[in-house]
DNA sequence: CCCGACTCATAAGCCCACCTTATGTCCTCA
DNA sequence: TGAGGACATAAGGTGGGCTTATGAGTCGGG
């Protein structure tokens, strides 16, 4: 009420950098997400109120202030029933992804806190408990609702003792070796790859790179001592020249989509940037740049009971 | 409108409800996830508050909260500054992917609500406003941040409309022929994919389909008359046999993924399911499953300013 | 023809989550 | 050894969002 939003922000003084002006105030919390995709499917609001238990009322006034916040009608309203407006089922499918993402938040989040006492407990590398776990609990979760998850995440020394000293029934590991004691399934490929910009020289190239031309090209890089520089490195033989260093994956991603260069990472943190082509993949040839993931567990020790379902899931 | 969700959607109980007892009160909000990247990326609780515009007391309670919330200890405090912990740093990278589906709403949201008056006037198809306009404004804001962007979206016909009218300053549409009376540039290729769960035993076939197999089997899909549909239909020859069909993509991910059977799906929509191995795709030859994604603008008049520089990012 | 069941909207009041200001404690460095 | 930064704690205000209670429009059947 007192906050009316008009054409332009209200004094955010905020620090030099460009974007970001405080995004919760613009983006409608995510109860009001889930609400929302409650009405889309459910076709009502007293109906959609009902499934994320509030009353109708509630449920009419927080669509009600998201259209506001938003500035745009997204459901039509009529004695029959709630329907979405063409702007309020493009609203609704950004809100999918929102509430998805969050979802995996949460399947990650609560395998972290039950470290005790867990039915299924799981060490993982950090680049499969970052990218892939969350998406594999979920899978779990529908298949076993009641199956509680706990997970620690290391390097690959840290889940073989793990997994060894049976603090985790089921462990994931990256890399070449498999630790002794440990048997082990190839469970999925992590693939290092070169991206950049659209625009760059590269995506216009015919012929695939070879090992020559990325050791000798400076490169958008992790820092060394990340997981990504280690197995560039081994694969190039020590010598990825960095344009630039930097310490998250995000960042790296930021900056060769905005064209400063090419970056090398690995394929699992690139779903979406790839597919909306905001970079594109550059073709490399004679250099072993992937890996294997793996599950593994003590020699003679094959998972059963939830570890099975588990490593069923994540099996092709 | 190539639209739908909605109509008889009643009836579609979707996936038995699987748990879901609220995300919102297992998930901090937004502005919480902010808070938590400000620190990680400024090491220190003080300035993320200063940067997310709070005092320092209100960030160190938030987090705190976050970490009673989440079970888990998030950052290490020390009189020099905070880190994040290992469990913090995990944590923080699924917060990123949450606040990254954040901003793509935000920016489809600020363009939807200028209905108006704005500098740079989009008209977009529904697949290409939903999967790639966000990212697609991200970039456009991160280099001319004072752009305001309105966004219509509609079929190829209203496409076509508002830019022939001057309503809009560039369209994007999908399809094969482009409509009279505007030029145009191809800037992507969607292409829709066969998918199953990796359990499913397509997924250790050798071979590509061919077309018949792909006629002759049944397939999780879009309902009759929804975009993805009819490019299905139109390739096969009118012949795709449904085994189920539901009124959502998320829907039809969701049951392929639980191994209901092969689906066949927009690339757009499949990131990180295909990533992340919750589906894998599976050849498909001689079948013309590929559609250009192309922007239009009245014949003569090419783009200048605003709309150019939208029409750059877009291009490879 | 009107009653019952459904839809959504409005009004009034309560409550708690979150913010702010004002302090205190600990550490580091010059 | 004192200044300054970092975090924690305490007390107080405010508003957003919830609830209950009620009203109004639409549909369908006895």
């Amino acid at each position: 009420m007192s906050r009316d939003d008009g054409t332009s922000d209200q004094g955010v003084r905020e620090t030099a950098s460009i974007p970001v002006g405080g995004l919760s105030h613009r983006v409608p919390d995510l109860g009001a997400l889930e609400l929302l995709l409650a009405v889309a499917r459910l076709g009502s609001l007293g109906r959609a109120a009902r499934e994320v238990g509030i009353t109708q009322p509630a449920a009419s006034s927080r669509i009600r202030s998201m259209e506001r916040q938003l500035g745009v009608a997204l459901v039509d309203r009529s004695p029959t029933g709630s329907r979405l407006t063409d702007a309020g089922a493009l609203v609704t499918d950004w809100a999918r992804r929102v509430v998805e993402a969050a979802e995996a938040f949460d399947a990650g989040a609560q395998a972290l806190r039950d470290r005790r006492d867990s039915r299924l407990r799981v060490a993982a590398s950090m680049t499969i408990a970052e990218y892939l776990l969350p998406g594999w609990l979920l899978a779990l979760r529908a298949q076993r609702p009641d199956t509680a998850v706990s997970l620690i995440a290391g390097n690959s020394t840290v889940v073989a003792e793990r997994v060894l000293s049976g603090e985790a029934d089921l462990g994931f590991v990256e890399g070449v070796s498999v630790p002794s004691g440990l048997d082990s399934v190839v469970i999925a490929h992590d693939r290092l790859i070169v991206v950049t910009a659209p625009g760059h020289a590269w995506a216009r190239r015919r012929r695939a790179l070879d090992a020559g031309e990325l050791a000798g090209a400076p490169l958008i890089l992790r820092e060394e001592g990340s997981g990504t520089r280690q197995v560039l490195d081994a694969a190039l033989g020590g010598l990825a020249r960095p344009l630039i260093e930097l310490s998250s994956t995000t960042a790296v991603k930021a900056s060769a989509a905005s064209g400063a260069g090419p970056a090398v990472l690995s394929e699992l943190a690139l779903g979406e940037e790839l597919s909306a082509r905001r970079l594109v993949e550059i073709p490399v040839e004679g250099v072993r740049l992937s890996r294997d993931l793996r599950a593994v567990w003590p020699v003679g020790h094959r998972p059963t009971g939830p570890a099975r379902d588990l490593l069923t899931l994540t099996r092709s």
